[in-house]
DNA sequence: CATGATATCTGACTAAAGTCAGACATCATG
DNA sequence: CATGATGTCTGACTTTAGTCAGATATCATG
């Protein structure tokens, strides 16, 4: 009935309704839009005058004026940026917190009566994650970050949750060789996050070994992110991060219950081997040289 | 790592500023926004004023004077309605008509850049689609069609489809009982087509029989709408259309394989009953009296 | 055919957003 | 410490969007 890219109009046209309909619910507060949008920046975290220009796309005298007017109507004090005193940084007083508690109500409210409206929350989310991710994709970030961290863990955790539904004996990470952080670290190894606004779509990590070369292990990207081409930004990431810290030689095990990993290794260079260790679940093992 | 709510909102953030790109856009055309909406509003045919007006949320003031200055650029030609001479309809001239093109194209070539930075079309698109339909949810439309109409037809084209996936055997609507288009039309029967926009969500047909009851035949909802409680939508209008046909006695099968639709019906006042038919594809019958 | 309702248009506004040039203080650099 | 670059601010605009009170023409109705 509909060709993928009326679809996707079809899409714009309903989106397009709906933010406007969530703008219109910002205007009930008494305060133009613009001046909203700084409040609500600066609510967020963003203290830096430039940083909040710069997000909202404003011009300088623009972004000046609204600031202006928060100030006066005491919502928020200006000052110097204690590195560079050309730079201003905003915060909120007490009563620019309670306006920008009420306008959190407002979007979570918001929200929170959408998902009410539908019966399969799971659908709807997933969709929303997946649209998303993929609208925001050039604000992927790769991080490198402590494999022990929140957003790591995360990521490991969704990584071993998805392994227990995609292999048919499922998956006990008790019974496969877990690497010891400090191996995911500099200057043994490295550990990658994939990050998209706050929210860690996907990682990888890469292991030091004493065996003359290094792993790579836990190559996970988020069910949302998927088809942005995000493993294989991680896996170059790790490559180069291989590179500077002097590895040569990379191996990696994976399963055939992941045909699409396999895929990926094979068509950016990787050389199927024979089996390097002892590990019950993988089934397929590869080796790079760089 | 993030709760429903925020979610929702991670996503509002995301197509904020993807509509603003959008917008920003077609304002590349030297043209105010308010005054290209007008002209895509009359280029997808909208031509009664007042119908512009209401879609747009315009306010009559201002929508006139958006009209003088298309009118004043040549690209659009305005008239009294031939039934209401109060109310004007808005063609495009020659020079509008590739105004219009030209939007056309900036919003197809968004569209299609959008599609080709992501490799899994399908899942972006029925995405998409799932969302879309979640947006306007409000905005779809029950339309009693003839069974042989084209919305008609891509409905049940769809439905066959997902039986042919759903059931173990496949599904083959030659071995079934095709129910004759006249059957399913006033005064026999009828069939409802749900729509959204201009796009089929979901149907359910009414089948007239000589055997003292009708039969529900073909209740389908579109993946991307379910969860919108459409399914009992549909149901309530062919009930009340069988009501207004002065049909007692309803009944329909169905399959287990499709286990919603058991759920549907067994918590609308279906009773099961026995086998009524020889059809060889459903294993469960239900009967409601009006 | 008088009357009230409806659809559009015009004039006279206001508010919000955005632009641009230049002023000013501060910073980084040689 | 002179110089050019940077970040912010102010004043003086323009454009866009939106509002509101009539004016005008037409329609539906009794």
């Amino acid at each position: 009935m509909l060709d993928p890219v009326s679809r996707v109009r079809r899409f714009n046209r309903a989106v397009t309704s709906a933010v406007g309909a969530l703008d219109t619910s910002f205007l009930g507060r008494g305060r133009p839009l613009g001046a909203a949008r700084v409040l609500n920046a600066i609510g967020h975290g963003r203290s830096d005058v430039a940083e909040i220009r710069d997000y909202l796309g404003l011009d300088s005298g623009l972004m000046s004026r609204l600031l202006r007017s928060l100030e006066d109507d005491g919502l928020i004090e200006t000052a110097a940026h204690e590195d560079d005193a050309r730079r201003r940084v905003a915060t909120l007083t007490r009563a620019g917190r309670r306006e920008f508690a009420a306008y959190e109500a407002l979007s979570n409210a918001q929200a929170e009566g959408f998902l009410a409206q539908h019966s399969q929350r799971g659908a709807l989310l997933a969709a929303m994650d997946l649209i998303a991710s993929a609208l925001t994709r050039e604000r992927i970030t790769l991080d490198e970050m402590d494999p022990r961290s929140e957003q790591a863990r995360y990521c490991l955790g969704e990584y071993y949750a998805e392994l227990g539904r995609r292999f048919k004996q499922g998956f006990d990470v008790s019974l496969s060789r877990d690497p010891d952080a400090k191996d995911m670290r500099r200057p043994r190894g490295s550990f990658i996050v994939a990050m998209s606004d706050t929210l860690p779509i996907g990682c990888v990590g890469l292991k030091g070994t004493d065996h003359g070369y290094a792993e790579i292990k836990r190559l996970w990207v988020a069910p949302a992110a998927r088809g942005l081409r995000l493993g294989r930004r991680l896996m170059d990431a790790t490559e180069a991060a291989a590179r500077e810290l002097g590895i040569a030689l990379l191996r990696l095990d994976t399963n055939s219950a992941l045909p699409e990993a396999g895929r990926l290794y094979r068509s950016t260079g990787w050389r199927e081997i024979p089996r390097f260790n002892d590990d019950p679940y993988p089934d397929l093992f590869f080796e790079k040289r760089l």
